[in-house]
DNA sequence: TTGCAATAATAAGCCCTGTTATTATATACC
DNA sequence: GGTATATAATAACAGGGCTTATTATTGCAA
């Protein structure tokens, strides 16, 4: 086949990723960004840690996006009375008024990836997914115990 | 629903591309190297913004990507007679001996996400995949219309 | 033939990402 | 109480990506 599976996947998600990109940046936020926004909107109150592992990026990388976002009013930081090493993250009134139109990007975009699509069709690719994310994840912990 | 087709696909897309860059990496390549040096075998001769097409990055970013694999003797850039201002790439010696282990990587990284995956619901996850990609496409080509 | 638009490659500047290492603090165990 | 281990955040360094702008060169068109 031309077209393998592998490539057709690896090119809608990049194809999703990069549409989402694009849509958010019309808000004056990143993809990353965006997703920061959404599960501080989510799961408030909670440390640098915790949001790194919420959006599957390492502790430094989320400490670089903090950085950029504070500059900008987007979020701040705030010490945790509870432990002296953690800062807790909260939106801020500015950021606070754009999660609405985020969640709306979100929604229009799965919307239009979707089109056409039957409700059964949908469901098929979703476990499809789920299968293949499952043994992808299933590869990778393995190295994992392998490494330690 | 709680996982939707979007991060659904944003997710199993990510995985895809994090493993084979993880596998990639024990040839001493990225992913986006491979990438090329694969588009290098399949499609020899070309100056560089046939292969920024090809791979699908922009002619900067593949200006930084031939810069690296030159450095380390992965590819080599030739002057095209025919126009003076574009270069040719071509494979080294070190590159040609790395191709073929490459495409087993590829192929066992299709093999190993499709796991239990009946040779019906492969063609169902491909012929879905092709229609959201499709879509997404389209988004991103009427926005080109606007702009431009 | 001159003059201008398109093309090939690259530079500058920014953001995102990771690996490895460091500092401060917390916690668990002896 | 004191030591060892783990955790939170960050720094340094490197690869990769994009947008916008610049320099050569080409090719068409007046």
């Amino acid at each position: 086949m031309q077209t393998n599976i592998g490539y057709l996947l690896s090119d809608s998600g990049r194809l999703l990723r990069r549409t989402f990109d694009e849509r958010v940046r019309s808000l004056g936020l990143t993809a990353v960004q965006a997703r920061l926004l959404l599960s501080l909107e989510k799961f408030p109150d909670n440390n640098q840690a915790f949001y790194a592992e919420r959006i599957e990026v390492e502790p430094i990388t989320l400490t670089r996006i903090v950085d950029r976002l504070e500059e900008t009013g987007w979020v701040e930081r705030v010490a945790d009375p509870a432990d002296r090493r953690a800062r807790l993250l909260h939106l801020t009134d500015k950021s606070r008024e754009i999660v609405e139109p985020l969640r709306r990007i979100v929604d229009g975009l799965v919307a239009d990836m979707a089109e056409g699509l039957s409700a059964d069709e949908r469901d098929t690719l979703a476990a499809l997914l789920e299968k293949v994310s499952a043994n992808l994840s299933a590869d990778r912990s393995m190295k994992d115990v392998a490494n330690g």
